[in-house]
DNA sequence: CAGCGTTTCTTGATATAACATATTTGTTGT
DNA sequence: ACAACAAATATGTTATATCAAGAAACGCTG
């Protein structure tokens, strides 16, 4: 069984023509290519990413697989178990809720900043945003919907015109993504009918009022949150049981 | 000229023995090595790290050293000019001024976290620190005073449970210490004589105030880095007139 | 059949070689 | 002396070979 699917998405599409493709590296290709399978969650919990496996997979020689396994530990989006055998990180509730605090307290700081430097050309973007993302939604194309959430949130994070923060929250996100992912595999919305919490983000951009901007993100990061919380806790209570 | 010098430090010493010299991998030890000399500042900004001859200054083979250098790359320690050639990264007093801030966000929700949680015990090791830190200072070794503060802010912040904020201080720091370093190397020393702002931590977390410790520790680490807040205006003031 | 030692396989870690490209140096012709 | 082209060098990138340590499979003996 194949470890990734065949998935060589450039994420960055480069020029409109398909024009001269892109000539990332190998060593990048491999990290856009494990990177995905993650955020798709096409790899379990606990599964082994063996190096050689990979290459062979990617169709490519060890050194850049080893390149980009080790980058992604050392991102935290994979663990090492003891023997140095990179492996996919298992989700706790604990790690989950962790993550999700961490999350609404830097995006709150980025949206708070973003809310004074913001112009109304920025904010247009955003709630164009915004509203691919729930054109998305309503055809229940989620893989493609999680890209545009994740696309709101760093757009917003990148209007703060901090790069320190936006490199905490893009690392967060490849940390949170899968447990995202693993959810919507599940066939389980998490985003109800209700007013979009990000259209409360929007609006308070266009205030400029920074802390109506951070309680908007960071209610938005609870509630989206709060499906996988519950879901977690069900199944570590079930677990727990049948120990 | 060499590009490192010779430290081949454990950083965790391994068994109170000289001991059965720590099994780390060469690149483990490369990363060390490079991030030890970029930690005391014996790289200056903008120099080139080319990986072979970091490979034969450190007697290994490029491969361990590319990928530690790759690493230092992807924890933004280091950066890559547009041909892919590691390069010490240039502090400017705005990068500065961010990450400053970025570590107040989060080094304040450690220290609030931790006042909820700290133990006697826990806060007793952190006096003690604090004290070999004075202790150290006095003496007027700033190398080992600069380890024995990173060693009180990490303490702090690990004692807030959380993994995920520590991996970031972690990280901020690693970006920051080379900065603290290069102010350090000019004999001017960011701390003055008066209460020092370790023990309004120290006294927060007694009373187990969350918001009294994030005060604490975001005004310490505001009035350390005002110091080099100065020194880096004054020089950015200095070359902007000679431009 | 059980236990134990040996061989083979797996797999991470390191070294080295091969390759590609950009920069530098050197040479030559006018 | 200067411009243009060629050779050499520097350096990141990728592939491959080797090593070592642990895990697993295998077979031998009692």
């Amino acid at each position: 069984m194949p470890i990734l699917s065949t998935e060589a998405s450039g994420e960055k599409g480069s020029g409109a023509f398909g024009g001269p493709i892109s000539r990332d590296s190998l060593s990048q290709r491999a990290y856009i290519a494990i990177r995905g399978s993650l955020m798709h969650s096409r790899l379990r919990p606990g599964q082994k990413l063996v190096a050689r496996q990979v290459a062979d997979e990617l169709n490519i020689s060890v050194t850049p697989v080893r390149e980009s396994l080790l980058r992604l530990v050392s991102e935290h989006a994979l663990s090492l178990d003891e023997r140095g055998t990179v492996i996919v990180p298992k989700v706790t509730l604990e790690r989950c809720i962790e993550i999700r605090d961490i999350r609404m307290l830097n995006e709150g700081e980025g949206a708070a900043r973003a809310a004074i430097r913001a112009s109304e050309a920025d904010i247009a973007v955003l709630e164009q945003i915004h509203e691919n993302y729930r054109a998305i939604e309503q055809k229940n194309d989620y893989q493609a919907a999680l890209t545009e959430n994740e696309n709101f949130h760093f757009t917003l994070c990148r209007l703060s015109g901090s790069e320190a923060l936006f490199g905490i929250v893009e690392n967060l996100w490849i940390q949170f993504g899968p447990v995202l992912a693993y959810l919507y595999d599940g066939g389980q919305r998490p985003f109800h009918g209700e007013i979009h919490g990000h259209i409360h983000v929007i609006n308070a951009l266009r205030s400029h009022d920074p802390e109506q901007a951070r309680n908007a993100i960071q209610h938005d990061i609870l509630t989206g949150g709060q499906v996988i919380v519950d879901r977690l806790s069900a199944e570590e209570k079930t677990s727990t049981e049948l120990t």
